[in-house]
DNA sequence: ACCTAGAAACTTATCAGTTAAGTAGAGTGG
DNA sequence: CCACTCTACTTAACTGATAAGTTTCTAGGT
């Protein structure tokens, strides 16, 4: 790799290459494959509209010719799409695209949090940074609708009492309602996103030990709670209701996940 | 309607298969390809930790010949799982095993906010969630380490005041550093996933009006105030500070974005 | 005239074999 | 001991063919 005139130059090790890959800002881009170009064309376009959720995609043959490569590789830059969630593709059937679900997100998820309980903990903490602030949105701009929707789901979770799997499910029904409830589409992405995350560690947690009617209950009122304070239109109330519903099973998660990290420590 | 046994039956639309997609739980799945049974071994033993980050990955070949499949088609599920960030593939040398990075979660934010107002609207809603508990948990949890940065990107931004283009850019590494202080991995991918739709807010947002010096100086301060709260390790000064630094420049933000919406309105 | 069964056309899924190009390591010569 | 070349291995891409699933249109029967 000598570039130089004088032969001494060759000897030095680096020191006139110092740093491309961060300089340019591309650490690991490979040199530009074929397929490429066509994910780049048609993410851009299903990003700015042009093409929208349902649209039919050109076929893999379609797509070859007009990009001027083969049908492999076309089906390639296809595959990667779906595999991003963008598109949806069927044996048969020409790609279409599809609207933005919270799968890819999920998928996410479950890759950033392993199987440690390191991860568990960390994803469990990032819902409860988000839910109370989402409570509080949804104290302010829920309509009759969701109100009724909300009170559906603690009947409904009234009913499982008890039944373990099943209050799982109404417990984060619940969530998702007052999700929906802030009219916050993201927000909505982003819990059922964890959602796959926070059931693991639900399981966990509700399997911890034999509890009485009473304890059952006292974590139902808890949720009365958030439910009336949203109802009530009171964003400081709903965003305090749902602080202390997580605050409440702060000790039993402790007990699951090992005290928080030490400043200095593992993170 | 009726569910009798006449010859009526075959009239009647599809009252007998009622909705197997929902019933399964299975809305889409192709009727399975040979690469996802790669894709999913792969998975699971990334996930549960058999394969970690730099672990190298069988060839092209040697996955085609023990999974029973041809080349292309191992190729495409290495390509698959490439694009969802888990691995990374490059010619002529095996692909890797990958550390998760924010590059998917901006991917997703991207398609999910698509080009529209609303859509941006959103993604800056759901960091304004985010970002004061991020600074309550920073503040219980910053090391001495954590603080020096903090204070030396403080004074990048004071030396940047007036240059939009670098003093987005030192902002952006603030709230970055709030994030990484708070010693979540989760939470800082969050943040830097986040961070590509923020810039177009901010690109937005700094370039509506001429600013006075006396301006840029208000500005500056609530960054300082934030940062003060957390490094004399107070949570709840710390939330206030971040809570407040948003408020203010939230009736700039509806003037770029409109109004907040109604709630029978479009979310 | 209408409805239905079946063929035809089009799509994706998969295979085999081949060529090109990039990477890394072994070997060789100075 | 260092630097260079050569080789073996990897991914990138193409060609051409077969299988299998969807849709559409037509031909036939009622």
């Amino acid at each position: 790799m000598k570039i130089g005139m004088s032969d001494q130059l060759a000897t030095l090790p680096d020191t006139r290459t110092p740093d491309w890959a961060k300089l340019l800002g591309a650490a690991d881009i490979a040199p530009s494959r074929l397929g490429d170009a066509v994910i780049e064309r048609l993410t851009e376009a299903i990003i700015d509209g042009r093409l929208k959720p349902g649209d039919p995609l050109p076929s893999e043959g379609q797509i070859a010719a007009t990009f001027g490569i083969s049908k492999p590789i076309a089906r390639e830059a296809l595959r990667e799409l779906a595999a991003m969630g963008v598109i949806q593709v069927q044996q048969g059937k020409v790609s279409r695209v599809r609207a933005i679900d919270s799968g890819p997100l999920a998928r996410f998820y479950r890759f950033a949090v392993g199987s440690t309980k390191q991860g568990l903990r960390e994803a469990v903490e990032l819902r409860r940074m988000l839910e109370p602030h989402i409570a509080a949105f949804a104290a302010e701009r829920r309509t009759e609708a969701d109100i009724a929707a909300m009170r559906a789901i603690l009947v409904r979770m009234e009913e499982t009492l008890g039944d373990v799997p099943a209050w799982i499910e109404a417990d984060l029904a619940f969530h998702n309602q007052i999700a929906a409830m802030a009219h916050n589409r993201l927000v909505v992405l982003q819990l059922k996103g964890l959602e796959p995350v926070v059931r693991i560690m639900m399981v966990r947690f509700n399997a911890r030990e034999a509890r009485t009617m009473d304890d059952w209950r006292v974590t139902l009122g808890r949720h009365v709670r958030i439910a009336e304070a949203i109802e009530a239109g009171d964003p400081a109330a709903a965003e305090a209701a749902m602080r202390s519903h997580f605050a409440a099973a702060d000790a039993a998660i402790r007990d699951i996940f090992g005290p928080d990290p030490s400043p200095g420590g593992t993170g």
